[in-house]
This record gives C-alpha cells, structure tokens and sequence, in this order.
DNA sequence: TTTAGCACTTAATCTTTCACAGTGCTAAAT
DNA sequence: ATTTAGCACTGTGAAAGATTAAGTGCTAAA
C-alpha cells in the first residue's frame, strides 16, 4: 500500500460517506492529478485486496467492511470536534445543576439529533457501590417495603406481601442484623454473603427464617438486577440514512432495535478498554451486518456505564468519535470539579 | 338506514378489516342473495351518506372514518374473546407471584404480539397514594438521600449534595418535624402542605430552613413527577400491518411513535369514562390521522393508569375491545382476591 | 506507468401495452 | 318501485421494451 492507494481508499471511503453513492473513476481524477484510467487500475488492485467492492460489474466502487476497518485504523485522521456540535453539546454542561447521569443522557439526544443516528446510555450503577443500609417501612400489618440504600446514594425498593404468621417486628429485626453484618459490602456480593453469613446467624434468632430471608434475598438481587437505566434516543433518527430507503430493510432494522436483548448486544462493553472509543463495524458489532456501533465506557460516582452510537456502516466516523471524545472530556472535567469517586 | 344498508355496511367493514382491499361489488352477491348491480346501487347511498370512500372511480370501496365510528357505534356486535386469545391471557394471571403493575405491561406486550399492534402501559402511582413517611439516609457529611414512601407502598428517592453550612442533623430533625405533621395526606397536595403549613414551623426551629425546605420540597416534586411508568410494546409491529408497505408513511408513522409527546397524546385519557373502553378513530385520536386508538382506564392499588393499543384505522375492533375487556376483568378480580384497595 | 479509446454491462427511468377489477348508467324484467 | 343484465368506461398494476447514464475492463499507444 503506497501513498498514493492509500489516499485513494481514504478519498473514496469518505466521499461515500457524504453522498452514500458508489464512488466511479472519474469523480477522482482532479484529486489525484490523473486520469480516471489510472484511478481504475489502482481501484483494481484495492479491489482485490478485499477494501473496495462492486455492487455490479459496472458500478462505482464502494468501501467494505475491512475497507472500512482499514480506514479507521489506519487512515481517519484524528478530527476536532466541530464548533457548531460544540457549542451545542456545551450548553448542557453549562448548566451545573444537572445530575451527570442525566447530562449524559441529554449529550446522546443531542448527537443522535444532529447526525441522525441512534445513541445509547447504558448505566449499570450497582457496580462499585456498597451496601449502606436496608430499611423496611411496613405499610400495615400485612405489607412492608425494603429499601435498599448503597454509599454511592443509589436506592431501590420492593414491597412484599407478609404471610400471617409472620410479624413485622421479625422483619426489622432481621433488617438491624443485616445492617451491622453487611454494610460497606459490595452491593453485587450482598447476595452470597447473605447465604454464607447472615442466614445461619437469623436462622437462630428468627422463627419464620425461612421467608424473611428469602425477603432480603429477594430485595437485594432487585437491586442488582434492576439498577441500570437505559435511554435510547433517536430510534427513528437512523431511517433518515438513505440506506433505510426501503421498507424491508426499514422494518428489519426497527425490529431489531425493538428487540428486547438489543441494548445487551449493542452494549457488550465488558471487554472494552475504559479509555478507548471502540469502533464495530457490520459483523463486528454482532448486532447487526449493516450497522456500525461506536462506544465508550464511562465510569463516574459509582457509575459504570456505555454510551453508545449506532449508525450505518458508512457513517461519520471522525464527527461521532470527536463527539465522544468530547463528552467524555467534559465527563471527567466535571467529575473531578465534584470532586467525588 | 334500513336493515339491509346495516348489514351491507357492516360487511363492507369486516372485510376490509380482514383483507386490506378494496371491496368491490361482486364479492358480496352471494352474501346477500343479490346482483352486483344492486349492491352497486347501495353502495352509492352509502358513500353519498359518508360511510364509505373509492380510492378512484373503478376501485373498490373503503370505509370512510364517519363509516368506521358508526360501525362501532351502531353495528359491531360483542365479541366474545377467543379460546386462544384468552388461554395466552391466562397464563399471566395464573402466575399469582407477579405483582399487578407487572402483569398489566405483560398482557399488553402479549396483545402486541398476537395482534400486530402496538401497545402502550402508562401506569400514574401518584393518584389515590398518601404519604406514609420520609426518611433521610446520610451518605456522608455532604450527601443525603431523601426517601418517600406512600401507604400504598410506592416509593420514589433522590440525592442532595449539601452545602457546608448544613448540618445532617437538621435535615432529620425536619423529616421529623414532616413525618408528624404531614402523615397521610395525599401525595399530591404534599407540596402545597408544605408551603403553607410546614415552612413556617421549620423556620423556626431549623437555621438554614430556606435550603433545607427546598430539599424536602424537590424530593415530594419528583415524586409525583416521576411516579409515573410507560411501557410501549411492539413498536415496531405496527409496521406489519400492510398499510405501512411505504418507506414514508412507515418513517412518519416511527417518528410519531418516537416522539417524546406521543405517550402523552396516546394517553390523555383524563376524561375517559373509567368503566368504558373508549375507541378514538384517526382524526380522533388526535395523535395520527391513519391511527386508531382503543384505551381503557384502571384503577388498581392507588394506581391510576391506561392501557391502549394503537393500530390502523382498519384494525380488528372487536377482537381488540374483547381483548382489553378481558385483560380488565381479569384484573378486577385479582384486585379483589389481594383484598386491598 | 500512464492514458486515450472503445466495447460492454447494468441499473434506472420512462413509455407502451394489456388485462383486470371495478364502476355508473340505461333499459328491460320483476 | 326494485332489481337486474348489459355495456361503455376508467384507473391500477404488472409486464415488456426502449433509452439513457454511469461506470467498468482491456488494448494499444504515449
């Protein structure tokens, strides 16, 4: 790969990028000084390297997906976020009353606004947060609420139907043992030392042990299960894309971003390194062939979360990881300013 | 509008509900033991009576919105749900563990499924709760979680930084001071309570009580702002129907469903009859001219809500309304067996 | 290596044709 | 007074061809 093929796969990924129309021989002459005889033969060879394809024998040519990766690896030029996307997205952290969770939340309607691609806010909160307190508030004599509280103020609460024979007193009992063994525990541990540690200590303090226990094993693993938040914005943004300019691509892809496991594909961020924009492009992103996903993690107060942008393959690379990296520039700058995690 | 016209009406109706084409004068002969001619004839009173459109002068007829209201109005008979329909139903509320709130989301998400039309939850908790109490859990000397529970056991926390002039002491003390004076008054007319009657002991007792008072009054705030669920169900399946076999109407109608005020437009059930299932056709919906809405109210554990299925203009009325009977009933009964409410 | 020239390919668009399903109207039949 | 048979007419939709535009690959010369 000379220079010069290299600018070439460069030129033609990113003219399909704005137009979304295959790239012909012609439309490149001016840039590279030559004729459109020599862009072809060049585009033969980029062609059997596997970066560019035909849609037919004789249309322009357009990126593939390792086209595509080759791009972003090798040739995408670390872009400035713009002046315009900037000012747009400042205007939230502008505003310091905000909670940080929301603000991410409002970055990622923003950019899913002015791209026309769908984003993703995924924040998993239980992770780094330790048990503070659980309380029960008892509604009557035959309801009570457990609420659980973690260090980092993150609350969750269940309510649960007491059998007769059970008698709210054993429950609050049960709460102020659970308190003086388990606070400051792992909120995602609570459970098994539950089993390991508090349940032969109750078991000889309570009568009805068996289903106050399973009360506060019940709460506790709501808890975890249900402390993430999801904000999906702009799911009908990604029509806009000219790609989606036909009505069974259109409903495959609305089915898919309806699908209930959709945000888990999207958002496997596990494996991702915390400081890097991770790009998956088509198959890579195993949500979906046609798509590209851009991610990042964050991980603020307690807070382990994804954000996420899903576009077409052919989408805006540079702009959307400038943004990224924008906001989780400003995330940080904020987060040390509190002065908290 | 003789008998005959009924019938031919209510035919014309069903089975354009059933087939999604145009009913032309022939197909119904047999069914009413006449020539096409006469059918013809009839026909043309009811498109110059309004209940009935021609797409173009040779094409079949459609009902028009006027023929549509009328046929619910006047024509649709009961229909009793069907074996399969309800054995899908069932398997929900014979599940006793599920919490009723969770049932209501289920039953809609399957109703989406076996229809094909999208559905909607909107559940308010904030109506018919009182509040039981708030507690405050200190984090640390700067933070403090406001908690708020209501005696039906709904429960809605948030997060204070507080400034250093404020000492965590103070800000029980007022719980306190709430808990004794506001216990059982209805969560919404808390915040008014608090301004009239509340601010003014505190301002005596407490120091910093303008901050402090703010901090109460936020959190009840919240409360009743945010105790309120939305669940959309099938989005995407919807876009089954075959009136959405067009790249724009389908990318009108994704919009529409994305929108942030469309639960609110779907849902302005207010002045709904509580017992009624109300049907609201295209225009009337005021959500979407090729829409129709069928939405019920609830009212179960100090839980206001409305459950709606939205779909074509052309959708299965009957089997939609015996479906939304049904799921109605159903939770009647389970609100009385929980003996609550 | 590069380029001009040319034959060839495909998609896309437009036009034409044609059958079909349906209508409205008239005049006869019941 | 209804109902019906008959017929001319109309818009749709699918199929078939014609034409154009964009772009390619290859060859041979520069």
């Amino acid at each position: 790969m000379d220079e010069r093929r290299n600018n070439l796969l460069k030129e033609i990924v990113e003219v399909y990028i704005k137009t979304a129309k295959p790239v012909g021989s012609k439309a490149l002459c001016s840039k590279f000084n030559c004729s459109s005889a020599t862009i072809r033969n060049e585009m033969a060879i980029l062609e059997d390297l596997g970066y560019i394809e035909k849609n037919h024998v004789s249309s322009g040519r357009v990126p593939s997906e390792s086209g595509y990766r080759y791009y972003v690896e090798y040739l995408m030029e670390a872009e400035k976020i713009t002046g315009s996307d900037m000012l747009k997205l400042q205007k939230i952290f502008a505003n310091n009353e905000l909670e940080l969770s929301d603000a991410i939340t409002k970055c990622m309607e923003i950019i899913s606004d002015i791209t026309n691609y769908t984003s993703v806010v995924l924040g998993k909160s239980s992770a780094d947060n330790n048990l503070l307190q659980v309380s029960i508030i008892a509604l009557n004599d035959s309801q009570v609420v457990a609420v659980v509280c973690t260090d980092k103020g993150n609350v969750e609460n269940k309510m649960f139907n007491l059998p007769s024979n059970i008698n709210v007193n054993e429950i609050i009992k049960t709460s102020e043992i659970i308190n003086k063994m388990l606070v400051g525990t792992p909120i995602n541990e609570v459970s098994s030392r539950m089993e390991t540690e508090v349940k032969p200590v109750i078991k000889r303090q309570i009568r009805q042990y068996e289903t106050v226990y399973n009360i506060f094993y019940d709460a506790f693993n709501d808890f975890v299960s249900n402390n993430s938040s999801i904000h999906v914005s702009g799911r009908a943004k990604i029509f806009e894309q000219p790609e989606y300019n036909d009505v069974a691509e259109l409903k495959r892809l609305a089915n898919k971003l309806e699908d209930a496991n959709f945000i888990e594909k999207v958002s496997q961020a596990d494996e991702d390194d915390e400081n890097e924009i991770k790009i998956y492009i088509g198959d890579e992103s195993e949500f979906d062939p046609n798509v590209t996903i851009i991610r990042k993690k964050y991980h603020i107060n307690g807070e382990y979360g994804t954000i996420a942008v899903i576009g077409p393959k052919r989408m805006d690379y540079g702009r959307i990881v400038s943004l990224l990296e924008y906001v989780d520039e400003k995330l940080d700058s904020r987060k040390e300013k509190d002065g908290k995690d």
